[in-house]
DNA sequence: CTCTCTGCAAAATTTTTGCACTGCT
DNA sequence: AGCAGTGCAAAAATTTTGCAGAGAG
């Protein structure tokens, strides 16, 4: 989770431009906790600017996750989700409602294991839970 | 895995006629090991039925997926690849040649504690792993 | 001032759908 | 024979790309 200005300074290292719109996109992934696709990522960015175009989500997307900025999240759906924690994490989803929610477990001993059977080597691994969310569990 | 007369006997249980495509497909899939896409399908089940079409595949593969005769397999690329093998397992793929390979690891355990950290009621789980196979080290 | 980036529209991909004809039961 | 299923083509939906003008460094 960087700062605007520790972002800013990332890009240029990095040869990229620090526009304001790649700056807005990613401070606002890195306020939400509710993992928004591209679609809701140019919603929400509209409000602030007005003249956001799909265009500009994607390839910002593209930047931010080559730069191991942000996760992407694949849960299945149509679209893709994004993640600014690219700490290493997993995802659970509720089949009724459609959330994601964030979770931490260790998987080092899965991994070692996944390894040893397959005999490749494991750079990395996602791990989704599906399920019924607490709030969905009440109103059934 | 059914052979073919026992999916055409469970597609008529279920109000689904058996027809020539349909065995085909499963067929073809409880074959192979290379948890083909639609494409790959279509590509290859083209040679026994000349006039099989995409619409056929996917309608098809929707209804398998709905008796859970076939899991959908979503590692991230374009496409989803299938797999016949229902059991409850888990995939990796090797980043350079692209390849799906099945694992069989025990996750009662980590599926558990998902479901006590998150609250939710934990119904199912997806876990891939992405490395480099064995044949791909070698080339290296 | 230069060269990358944005934003629009069009293209590319994968998957879904509508519909007339085919063929399973 | 009746009705679900196939196959074609068109539609949907998401993501990518080309390009002219805008704006960051």
């Amino acid at each position: 989770m960087l700062t605007k200005r520790q972002l800013a300074d990332f890009l240029h290292k990095k040869g990229y431009k620090a526009t304001p719109q790649r700056l807005a996109v990613y401070e606002y992934l890195t306020r939400t906790h509710a993992h928004p696709t591209a679609e809701m990522l140019y919603a929400q960015l509209r409000h602030e600017y007005p003249s956001m175009s799909f265009s500009t989500v994607y390839k910002t997307m593209g930047i931010l996750h080559e730069l191991n900025l942000v996760k992407v999240i694949n849960t299945g759906e149509e679209s893709f989700r994004y993640d600014a924690d690219t700490s290493r994490h997993q995802h659970i989803q509720c089949t009724e409602c459609g959330r994601v929610e964030d979770l931490y477990l260790d998987l080092d001993g899965i991994r070692l294991e996944a390894g040893r059977k397959s005999r490749y080597e494991v750079r990395a691994q996602e791990l989704y839970f599906y399920g019924v969310c607490p709030e969905c569990k009440k109103e059934a």
